[in-house]
DNA sequence: CGATATAGGACCGAACCAGTCCTTGATTAC
DNA sequence: GTAATCAAGGACTGGTTCGGTCCTATATCG
């Protein structure tokens, strides 16, 4: 039903953690952890991805921690969350690289082929730096792009389960 | 993992095939199901769910089958979807209503429901006659407007598991 | 009546998510 | 050298959701 999931979050938030403060220093994962009320092992393994990734840099040892690896303008949403979740998959009809296995029946792929790139386009339009910017009153110019025309009822509506 | 339920994909495709059809008569579920290959008690509970949404209107006895209840510009994916798989909530962070309960802890959010109103806005400018229009090459305009800024490796890198 | 429909409750296996536990190995402080 | 602090990573578990099946009840037409 269309979540990301909280390792997903929680990587999120740790990167911001560490975009918004001195690049000089690490932060362990226990740091993080504490900060956020998240569970210290569970951290760790996002963080260990997201080293293993490129998004962090890990150092052992006493003092030791995690600290950016690169500009945090250049980590987008998307490759974290990729990351972390692995492929983004709209429908199961088609893979990130395409092909759906239900041959040429499946007659709504091309449609949601349509959504599922503006989903991407979306999150690869959002960077770190975007998130840990406290000010994001003001988004990232095409993001919203979009004209917002929704009817009165579109968003507020809430289908009953 | 960001992905759309098969019960979604299924109400898509059913509505679509509805769509596409001579309005005056109905289709079985059991017509669709055979139709895509969709198990049909699977299918019934989706179209089900879609009649009572006020989607579509149902017609027991032999003969009886499902119709459109609405003009299909006036169905949006968002809606469908909505109604089949309950509330699009993109993180755990806030509910359709807003709120979260980690407090102020959770320092994503806001960004995130920028990306999350973004999906909204997109399936909401997506309407079942958008899907059903079989030339959806030049898609709904609004849906891509955005700017396609990705760098080469954006959407084609893959994140191994 | 009997065939064909929808309506809907109960149930089940598999997958996945979130989280825990435990061990190993590197680095620093003492 | 040893202890403390850190990351790395494998194994496992409980819970939830998804996808699907089964079965019964009810409505409608021939």
């Amino acid at each position: 039903m269309l979540k990301l999931t909280k390792k997903a979050d929680y990587g999120l938030i740790a990167l911001k953690h560490l975009a918004m403060r001195n690049p000089a220093e690490t932060a362990s994962a226990k740091d993080i952890a504490d900060a956020y009320g998240i569970p210290l092992p569970l951290l760790s393994k996002i963080l260990q991805k997201l080293a293993k990734s490129g998004f962090l840099r890990s150092e052992q040892g006493t003092n030791g921690g995690y600290r950016l690896a690169r500009d945090p303008r250049e980590m987008t949403a998307l490759e974290v969350i990729r990351s972390i979740d692995g492929p983004i998959i709209l429908t199961s009809c088609f893979t990130e690289h395409g092909e759906c296995h239900h041959s040429g029946r499946c007659s709504v792929r091309e449609p949601l082929r349509k959504v599922h790139d503006g989903i991407l386009r979306l999150l690869n339009n959002i960077t770190i730096r975007d998130i840990a910017s406290e000010d994001m009153e003001v988004p990232a110019p095409d993001v919203d792009v979009q004209v917002y025309r929704l009817k009165p009822s579109g968003l507020a509506a809430h289908a009953s389960k």
